[in-house]
DNA sequence: TTATAATATTATTATTTTATAATATGTCAA
DNA sequence: TTGACATATTATAAAATAATAATATTATAA
């Protein structure tokens, strides 16, 4: 209620290039694993059932435009959620697009 | 807090779709404008500053994935929001992305 | 030191999207 | 019926993205 949308087309671009990155089915899929913690490279394969250059790709991607971090311990890559705010959308369309029919306590 | 973020992953195709029309500048601009009501063809394109032919475009192909609808009168197109789950995807932008430092009441 | 596992990079093709321009359609008003 | 306005459609070129395959890099283990 009560939005001052007008708000939102100042920061359209810095919002539209995020909202990007969100807009892919494997993206969004490993931004939502990564929601729950760091995740290695090969976890991320295997949850999101791409190939592992594929996922590499992504997530550089993802990295260089400040969704994700990296930490390097020998072998592996711990990727994590950088941009907090992701969460929130991803929050949103959880309760929009997921929860079609509102219950109450039990599903 | 509390997200079952695995819900997500099903519903990723879906809303991927959705949120691809949503990440660029001038269709969020559009969006923007019409979740204040209903608009014109003509005032979208002023209000946007693009050609009335890209804003055509941008409204057929929003319109065929169901996100806005039109009302035809006379001469004129009136464009609304059809699907109003974007509205709550656009209020977590704008609080995420258009007030960084939260305040109290007084701005 | 060699093999293997984990990850990144590069190359490449196909597809989609962006953006512009030109043109078409329909409506109203003079 | 002509002209002007509002909107839609078509065509098209340029740019970005998707997706796959192959190869490179780095670290560890044998």
């Amino acid at each position: 209620m009560n939005m001052t949308k007008t708000e939102i087309e100042k920061h359209a671009p810095e919002v539209s290039r995020t909202l990007k990155l969100l807009a892919h089915p494997i993206r969004l899929k490993l931004l939502c694993a990564l929601s729950m913690g760091e995740k290695t490279v090969t976890e991320l394969v295997q949850y999101v059932e791409a190939s592992q250059s594929w996922v590499s790709q992504f997530l550089t991607r993802m990295r260089l435009e400040g969704l994700v971090d990296v930490r390097r311990d020998s072998k592996f890559a711990y990727y994590r959620i950088r941009d907090v705010r992701i969460l929130s959308i991803m929050e949103v369309i959880q309760t929009q697009y997921c929860k079609p029919t509102r219950r109450k306590n039990h599903d």
